[in-house]
RNA sequence: CGGGGUGUAGCGCAGCCCGGUAGCGCGCGUCGUUCGGGACGACGAGGCCGGAGGUUCGAAUCCUCUCACCCCGACCA
């Protein structure tokens, strides 16, 4: 019993370490804040990627790469912008390290200050917008549509492995139109298709929603957002598409000639997901005993161990349903490892998530069956050997299918619509407070001032909300339509 | 940056109050018995007790100063 993990109920923040740590995801390294991604965590993000990559190339997005470092006038350019970043900066000063003139290590030479600090990308709209005004002159350049995977740096306070860590991996897109409105249409679409990407591969259902004023990117006319609610009841942003008016094309003065033969700033959008994605995976399906991995996202997504162990018959029945499995585009390990026993191998790959795993042993081969153990619902079966390929891939499917469908209706049970401030703190209260759809009167003090009471703040506008007259639940003023309140990560 | 806490073996901890040169569990190695849900036994390897200074015949233990990390707040994807 080496790896047992603390219960959700028990201590929520410990139960998520405890799948990072023994599932084998990631690790707390050296540096303050940054995590190392450990083989497990990091074929995970290679499959949020890949599917993702798809998608935005699909939707005439290209890859560029642009610098990690940004000449610090650049951030000061657009002034909300940097309000928004200049608190968490990391800031190249030097570029020379010299021996201590007392023989104790290296120090930094005093000598090598840079003329102009470079700002480590806390993201880059700057030496993005910087380089588009090079690259856009004309109407018959736009729209502009580039994205770009990397790494960027945001020094918090607080770090938790995954869901929020100093540095982490993401993907930017940085996209230029000729009007305001295909901007829009643009920033809407990313949210579509972090929307589609999130249900359709992680199994986690998202409410699609735009930001109160408060609460969008420093920089943005508007932030659309999709919100997932995590098992203990809290909100996580787990994408953004900012539709960022022409406020960086006026403070990098990038015009593009119209059909007109007019001078018109260019309309611009950017938008993001991150490494934050593992985390909410991990908080959406897990459970006591592990990682559980939604068949779609999981590195490995059938495990075959022989029982006991891996005498010729079984390693050929294994083999055989190794290539039936593989032709379907499943991936598949045999666990041919002789030094660890069965208990052991059950309980480790039920800890990492592998969605089915099959036990074979004689018993089975005389019966021309296998074991088949769903991960999500720990049920077991025994399969007849004849068809097993389909049946596997079918039960992928459910596994998928049935993993939405639990986070979606848990997060039907627990939305709550509230209409006076009594309850809406009652609800909070709660050991899993979830999602609160009430009346708000459209003021960021109001907002503040909840947030100041609560600690809960507004998720988002629902794009589907339905205008409702009501009034505020904190101040009784006059209200439109209902906002998503929780508390959030 | 405020408030609290912790640094002793790879990990989790005890020892500290009442100084005498370090121990437990897990993990790790070898051998044997086991093997259809996290095996058991025997033997074994592994630590300048976060760092610096001080008190003392003697410091993990007492004193001073430092550094690091964690938790709770303010900020954030």
């Amino acid at each position: 019993m080496a790896k047992e993990i603390t219960s959700r109920s028990e201590d929520y923040s410990q139960w998520y370490l405890d799948i990072v740590k023994k599932a084998n995801l990631a690790d707390n390294s050296a540096v303050r804040g940054c995590m190392v991604i450990k083989p497990n965590g990091y074929a995970i993000w290679e499959n949020i990627q890949g599917q993702l990559d798809r998608m935005f190339k699909e939707t005439g997005h290209v890859n560029a790469y642009f610098p990690l470092f940004i000449p610090k006038s650049f951030l000061s350019r657009e002034a909300e912008h940097v309000e928004g970043f200049a608190k968490e900066c990391a800031v190249v000063t030097h570029h020379r390290l010299m021996n201590a003139p007392d023989g104790s290590g290296v120090v930094v030479d005093p000598s090598a200050r840079l003329e102009e600090e470079l700002i480590i990308r806390p993201t880059s709209e700057t030496i993005i917008w910087n380089t588009y005004r090079d690259w856009i002159n004309s109407y018959r350049d736009l729209p502009l549509l580039i994205n770009q995977w990397a790494n960027v740096v945001r020094w918090e306070m607080r770090t938790r492995l995954f869901l929020r860590t100093a540095e982490f991996l993401w993907q930017e897109g940085h996209t230029a139109h000729a009007t305001r409105q295909e901007a829009i249409e643009e920033a809407k679409k990313m949210q579509e298709v972090y929307a589609t990407f999130a249900e359709e591969y992680m199994a986690m259902p998202v409410i699609r929603g735009v930001k109160t004023a408060n609460e969008r990117f420093a920089g943005a006319e508007d932030t659309y957002t999709i919100e997932a609610l995590m098992q203990d009841g809290r909100a996580l942003q787990a994408g953004t598409s900012h539709f960022l008016g022409q406020n960086f094309a006026k403070a990098f003065d990038v015009k593009f000639l119209s059909e007109e033969n007019k001078e018109e700033y260019v309309w611009a959008t950017s938008w993001g997901v991150s490494t934050r994605l593992v985390g909410g995976l991990i908080m959406t399906h897990s459970d006591d005993d592990g990682l559980v991995i939604p068949p779609r996202l999981a590195p490995t997504q059938v495990v075959i161990v022989p029982i006991p162990k891996p005498g010729p018959e079984i390693g050929e029945v294994a083999d055989k349903i190794m290539a039936e499995l593989k032709a379907k585009g499943i991936t598949v390990k045999f666990d041919t490892d002789t030094k660890k026993r069965v208990g052991f191998k059950f309980a480790e790959y039920e800890l990492q998530g592998i969605p089915v795993r099959l036990g074979i042993g004689k018993r089975d081969l005389e019966n021309g069956v296998v074991e088949v153990a769903r991960r999500d619902t720990k049920e077991k079966q025994s399969v007849a050997l004849e068809g097993i390929a389909d049946f596997i891939e079918q039960l992928l499917e459910d596994i998928q299918n049935n993993l939405f469908q639990k986070a979606l209706d848990f997060r039907a049970e627990h939305t709550t619509v509230v209409d006076n401030f009594d309850d809406f703190k009652a609800v909070l209260e709660r050991d899993i407070p979830g999602f609160i759809s009430a009346h708000w009167d459209g003021t960021t003090e109001t907002e503040l001032k909840i947030k100041e009471l609560t600690k809960a703040t507004i998720r988002c506008i629902p794009n589907d909300v339905v205008d409702e007259a009501g009034k505020c639940v904190l101040t009784g003023n006059a209200s439109e339509r209902r906002v998503l309140f929780a508390k959030a990560y």
